[in-house]
DNA sequence: CCGTATCCGATCCGATACTG
DNA sequence: CAGTATCGGATCGGATACGG
């Protein structure tokens, strides 16, 4: 990657900002991907996650609606519906998350065996 | 991207959490990038990166290489000196990171924009 | 120069209870 | 069904002080 730093200098990087605002946490990332597939209605999206909880699926789905990666429509039924999908926008963080996520597939075996490695070194001198 | 949604069940997806513990937090991106265009000991990466503590810089700089994504090597002189530097492994973070930086910097007008547009929209409304 | 230790406020995130 | 409201534990991250 280029190097970024001389853009952090004394004015906080406003890129990683707006960048960990859409990956940064926990489930950003999965909930992006989710839809990219298809989309989804609120409850069908918890169940599809797994452990998230009602405020943070609600937490997260707003905070990406508002910065325009998803949309969320109301269909006026009884009870109501809402169906979350993604933007046009959105749609242009899939290659390079899914670019990421491979990244982690390939080296996730090796980030373990470094992490033995280092709390091997770590016990000895201890 | 393609869904992962499907290993987020029942057990918490480890990909995201290998993920998010490389680029998840608020200093690691910039230091992977800082330490990518050259190795750099302590103070000065400290100074380049601006703004970032003692504490949180050892700590990530930590976490990063019991990862094994970058090296720390020490230099017997007097005072000491420490040189951190990009592992092999780290290297090929740089360019799936470069492209979500690449994004952020095209998209984030957009963002912004949708952020004020929803804004607009909410205020309407109370 | 390169850390470690401690305190402390802010935020994250889960659990739980309640509503149109 | 799709939220909102509230509480509380855990973690993050800055400020500060001290040590090898």
């Amino acid at each position: 990657m280029q190097d970024v730093t001389a853009d952090s200098h004394s004015t906080v990087c406003p890129v990683r900002l707006f960048l960990l605002d859409q990956i940064g946490d926990k489930w950003s990332m999965l909930i992006l991907s989710s839809l990219c597939s298809e989309p989804q209605r609120f409850n069908a999206l918890k169940r599809r996650l797994g452990g998230i909880t009602q405020k943070s699926l609600t937490q997260t789905l707003r905070r990406l609606e508002r910065n325009g990666v998803i949309a969320r429509r109301v269909i006026p039924s009884t009870p109501v519906a809402v169906e979350y999908s993604i933007t046009p926008l959105g749609g242009t963080l899939r290659k390079p998350i899914q670019a990421l996520w491979a990244w982690t597939e390939a080296h996730m075996a090796e980030v373990e065996e470094a992490r033995r490695a280092f709390d091997a070194r770590a016990e000895q001198e201890a």
